[in-house]
DNA sequence: GTCAATCACCTTGTATACAAGAAATTGCTT
DNA sequence: AAGCAATTTCTTGTATACAAGGTGATTGAC
């Protein structure tokens, strides 16, 4: 196992809960657990921390840094900026073909809604997302753009567990396709903006699943 | 001296040109270099990759990665789609105080402009964008500006030689000013945009100055 | 003479040994 | 018994030794 793979398989483990805030990341039981030295793990541990996942105190270690409600609607609101950009550029630059896979994604998504399917639902989520990520024809601003996505995905993922949530999320999917069909930017980046912003009840639901995952 | 200085030197002989692209940055030269082994040199190595500013090959070693026109180019308008966001929400924000710090800001801009002060006025720039940044009031929001704009400085210090720049550049710093006093979201994003964008004979100046960098 | 294969050397990647600092435990003092 | 200090132990940080893969050169064959 490399050092790449082994810091997917914590930030796995770190998605997933089994490390909780505050946790020490200690070298050497990792290592055990890995089958390697230190020296890989502290590579991984690297990573982690400067994927912002983890926090370093010199000659103390690395803890685990769960991001806090305040920490998380910032991050919400700046994938809301980031989107709306992404939106305002793919509603110039957007393809046909592009636009026909997303209102095919739409239409897998809605087939997920009336199944209750909440996975699915969350994959052709994602999927009409990074095609709209892809369109903006900005590959940097691409891949900022999934690296974030990336890092808020298990706090979005326990938002779509409520309900109504998915069929109201599904509607304004709509609105966008129909703005960057229009190739009107302004609307595209606004209702991107909304779409992704956390206001409201879904504050709400937001800070209850924080509770949820710190239990 | 720690790898986090030591990746902050290499960084810094990136930016200066001593390192091109292309070049491999062998552990063992680099070691004997800072005076120390391999294994912090090897810790400084994987901060720059994960920068973004070098690549790794497995077993080949890692090789600086400058950006090209094109890297250059989309990096750019990601920069101005972020500086519009944080602009949008500064002019909800904002804080009488840091619209005056804005102004003097502005003020020993106009000092440096017509004292030829290049470096003076690159400062006085930089500082007037970091307040905007803070005003976001979105901490993360803040960092992610702040990333980007290191990233491109070098890039963009070489436009103000250009004759005629400064002065210009002065002049839309006004209409964001203006636009953030009148809490207007919509002209403050679209006026940041508009000054951070390469277009036009600003293109013509960003290709001439990756010219330059590369002799 | 040119191309290919093999071999030697060099570099990266990993493990381990060593150094230095932090935390915990133990013993002493009050 | 409680608090403080010293020592011990454990962890991180660094150096070095070792393993594995890649590059290039040299030699042999066509």
């Amino acid at each position: 196992m490399r050092p790449n793979d082994i810091a997917d398989a914590l930030e796995e483990l770190v998605f997933t809960g089994e490390f909780r805030d505050g946790d020490r990341l200690d070298e050497i039981t990792l290592a055990a657990r890995f089958g390697v030295s230190r020296t890989p793990i502290r590579e991984a541990l690297q990573r982690l921390v400067v994927s912002g996942l983890a926090e370093q105190l010199p000659r103390r270690g690395v803890f685990i840094r769960q991001p806090g409600p305040v920490d998380l609607m910032e991050m919400f609101e700046t994938m809301a900026e980031i989107e709306a950009a992404c939106g305002r550029l793919a509603a110039l630059r957007i393809t046909d073909a592009a636009l026909a896979s997303l209102q095919q994604a739409n239409a897998r998504c809605l087939a997920a809604v009336t199944a209750g399917d909440a996975d699915g639902y969350y994959r052709e989520n994602q999927t009409f997302h990074h095609v709209i990520y892809h369109e903006t024809g900005n590959s940097f601003l691409e891949q900022e753009a999934l690296r974030l996505n990336r890092r808020l995905s298990p706090f979005r993922r326990v938002q779509l567990r409520w309900r109504g949530r998915m069929a109201q999320s599904m509607a304004e999917h709509e609105t966008v396709v129909a703005a960057l069909r229009d190739g009107d930017s302004v609307r595209a980046a606004d209702t991107l903006r909304a779409h992704v912003a956390v206001q409201g009840e879904k504050f709400h639901q937001l800070i209850a699943s924080l509770r949820l995952a710190a239990q």
